[in-house]
DNA sequence: GAAAAGATCTGCT
DNA sequence: GCAGATCTTTTCG
């Protein structure tokens, strides 16, 4: 296990950029990260940028602590929190254990899907708010850092009404589980 | 108290 | 490629 104290504390997009690579077990289930989003304080497309409200307290609580919010009323999405009030959101896995769980709870779709996109990753590792708040440090979460650094792709983020021309998506480079392409 | 927007996914055309 | 599903959180009156 690394060390995630010193891991988290620094800005969002450095940390998104690390994790790219990195092994993330939830439960037995998981895989390697090929996809994050960089979520800052000055940022208005963070949730933390209107100030604390009773969902985003995590967000403002210490680092190396999961932030797990509802999305469009049917998805749950995964964060990881830095420093206060910045955070970074789990957007694709490529799926290494567990494999049988994951799709049991998906249920019928493409192999490629599986973990491809902040919803299907929650679903595939049955995460919900129950996760909200928990530390990265102990079970069930485990990570694992790449023996190598890998090449990293840098995009804009998606999904977003605001600050949309701030490069703060990371994916690995080749991948073909990340939720879109890098162009 | 009401309304609108939202870090998405799926299925159909 | 586009619209619908679906509901929580936040903002406005």
């Amino acid at each position: 296990m690394m060390d995630l104290q010193k891991f988290f504390d620094r800005s969002s997009v450095e940390v998104a950029r690390a994790l790219i690579g990195t092994e993330l077990i939830f439960g037995g289930a998981g895989g390697i990260i090929v996809e994050t989003e960089a979520y800052e304080p000055d940022d208005p497309a963070s949730h933390s940028f209107r100030g604390v409200t009773p969902r985003t307290r995590t967000m403002f609580g210490p680092p190396a602590h999961a932030y797990v919010y509802r999305s469009y009323g049917i998805h749950w999405c995964l964060n990881f929190v830095c420093r206060p009030s910045s955070a970074v959101l789990i957007r694709a896995l490529q799926p290494t254990s567990g494999l049988p769980e994951m799709e049991e709870r998906r249920g019928k779709t493409d192999p490629l899907l599986l973990c491809s996109g902040p919803g299907r990753l929650c679903q595939a590792l049955a995460i919900s708010a129950e996760q909200d708040g928990l530390p990265l440090s102990q079970p069930p979460f485990s990570l694992t850092p790449p023996p190598l650094p890998p090449i990293i792709d840098v995009g804009t983020r998606i999904g977003i009404s605001k600050a949309m021309d701030r490069p703060w998506r990371f994916g690995l480079h080749g991948s073909v589980h990340v939720s879109r392409k890098f162009v």
